[in-house]
DNA sequence: TAACACTAATCC
DNA sequence: GGATTAGTGTTA
């Protein structure tokens, strides 16, 4: 049953966190090691239960199960001496105490693995929905730049269409402010250095070269 | 020998 | 069928 549920978790991690997986295969590589099974129906040891009897099983009252939950809230582990003190207030064999601690940390361990699962897979959810997020950043900052590198083309057109159409001496100092130029609605600023290079700022006024023909 | 993992048996 | 109690084999 529970071990059906690991399986189940493992296969995820595995498929999600293939490094974090190989880890924890590894781990249960070095702990685990093949058991006999049990055979069915055959109850024997303590209590002189005779074997092929069915075994009763007896259920600890309310007021049993508060005081070993305080208990074992303040401590998970049973020392002797607590758990002799436990078996006489709550009129139970000292063992059934100890089976009682075994399977309440049993339960306790396997709460904690189901809260890391669910973590784990809320973190990678997050990652997801934060991966595609930026991939649609980039393919916007690429149309950007796509939208702006046209836009520069025209420029440039523009001012050698000028160049050879008005050799006047105002013209040089027309191309010396076109040579300079703004494309805000792209965040940028543009130098042209060259009829083949341009150097642009962005907002941090990091200046990248566009293009170099 | 206690703690643990696994499992069966039982209860609800 | 899930939760609980308990038996069994292994390990440190």
């Amino acid at each position: 049953m529970t071990g059906n549920k690991v399986d189940d978790q493992m296969e995820l991690i595995s498929h999600f966190y293939p490094q974090i997986y190989s880890q924890l295969a590894q781990q249960q590589e070095e702990t685990v090691k093949p058991r006999r099974r049990r055979k069915k129906n055959k109850v024997e040891g303590r209590n002189n239960t005779s074997e092929g009897v069915m075994r009763k099983r007896k259920l600890l009252s309310e007021e049993q199960v508060n005081l070993l939950e305080r208990s074992f809230g303040d401590q998970h582990k049973l020392e002797t001496e607590r758990k002799a003190k436990l078996a006489s207030e709550l009129g139970l064999d000292p063992h059934q105490v100890a089976v009682w601690f075994q399977n309440r940390r049993a339960r306790w361990k396997n709460k904690k693995l189901e809260e890391e699962y669910s973590k784990l897979k809320t973190q990678h959810a997050d990652t997801i929905i934060e991966k595609y997020r930026l991939e649609a950043e980039v393919l916007k900052m690429k149309d950007q730049l796509c939208e702006a590198k046209k836009k520069i083309e025209r420029l440039l057109l523009e001012r050698k269409i000028d160049i050879s159409s008005n050799n006047s001496p105002t013209s040089s100092i027309f191309s010396m402010e076109l040579s300079h130029f703004s494309l805000g609605e792209f965040g940028m600023e543009g130098q042209l250095m060259d009829d083949s290079m341009l150097f642009v700022a962005d907002y941090q006024s990091n200046y990248v070269t566009l293009w170099d023909n």
